[in-house]
DNA sequence: AAATGTCTTAGACGTTTGACTAAGGAGGCC
DNA sequence: GGCCTCCTTAGTCAAACGTCTAAGACATTT
């Protein structure tokens, strides 16, 4: 055995882990203390031990969350690869990754009714936006595009959103048809650029 | 008091409008039997013998709420009224709805983990999906615009879901100003049609 | 080696949950 | 008027819940 602070530390974050797989299986309403500490393989007590209480703990799992996305989203964002390979890439992640967004609406659905939790949500929603604000300045100057770069990101942001949530409830209808149409769109965008620059 | 069967009919009314003021207000998380009795002025027991569990009642709550909701979009749609008419009424609801929005959310975040009611909510999306097709076929035509009707009506579906979601979290970043430009893009575009007729 | 302080465990506490039931009551029918 | 059916009520039940505690294990310090 390790000797206990790392070990504490470990199991804390074996009880975050095994809340964010319960999220994906079961929804914030099914984790219980007790179902919790058996996914995690600890016992049941050291939920209050260590967290004070289930809310406590869920916020914390907020929390942990939000550090990571931020830092997804930045790092995707952030290379110095053309922005239609940034939308390209973005498009991947918003197909594949299945159980990160199950996790972090599950959140977002326990924040509506918990008010002290939107302010974290908040703050993962602007850094998001901050991130696009930047990538889209670049492309709507490039690209030309009219609207105005707030309601730009605002679309971006909630047309994404909409997605994701439309497919946790099992509906898929027009999504491929959409981003492949944004997909050649930006395209066409991306060579009248190139031929203009020449 | 009236004659039973009128009285029973009463009382599940009673029921499921107590339980779509619960979800506004605690979510699906915290309906109880007791609490949603309490809230319907009715005795607990009662919930068992009419509807059986309280994933049958929410079942049916779901049911209803999802009759009003495909009412009231073929009615908006439905209207003899020029199409920017038909975009800003909607605009309205979606603006005013609060209460309406919460309870489908949460419905449909009870579905994430309810698969046997994914069926329901999906029958939903598809009626407005086609609502929505048949208003802006009419309108892709007469703009000319010339993104596939297809990814047109998921764009639009999608980004309002995505505000409505972002304002369940309190975010309202961008809305009013992604709103105002589509607004007076399709003024414009209707401007230009009505040039083009004479 | 003893003492110290921290961490972990199993279990107990009272509460609340969904589900169910027995007893009483109201209204319609013969 | 008396029976009969259906409805409503209060209350019971076991299970599961969050919380808390006493006792022991452990590594570290003295």
């Amino acid at each position: 055995m390790a000797s206990p602070p790392v070990a504490r530390a470990q199991t804390e974050e074996a009880f975050l882990d095994a809340a964010e797989r319960l999220l994906v299986e079961v929804g914030y309403a099914g984790i219980t203390t007790r179902r919790l500490a058996e996914e995690a393989g600890a016992n049941h007590g050291l939920v209050h031990y260590y967290f004070g209480s289930m809310e406590n703990l869920l916020a914390r799992v907020l929390e942990r969350f939000t550090e990571r996305m931020i830092e997804r989203q930045r790092a995707m964002y952030a290379t110095e690869i053309p922005f239609l390979e940034k939308w390209r890439t973005a498009m991947l992640y918003l197909a594949a990754d299945r159980e990160y967004q199950k996790i972090w609406w599950e959140l977002q659905a326990l924040a509506w009714n918990r008010p002290e939790l939107q302010a974290t949500v908040a703050h993962v929603n602007e850094e998001w936006r901050s991130v696009l604000t930047e990538a889209f300045a670049e492309a709507r100057e490039r690209y030309g595009l009219e609207m105005p770069l707030d309601a730009l990101v605002s679309l971006v942001i909630t047309f994404n959103e909409g997605i994701i949530l439309e497919r946790l409830a099992g509906i898929e209808t027009g999504h491929a048809e959409l981003l492949e149409w944004i997909d050649g769109w930006l395209e066409g965008k991306e060579a009248l650029w190139r031929r203009r620059k020449r």
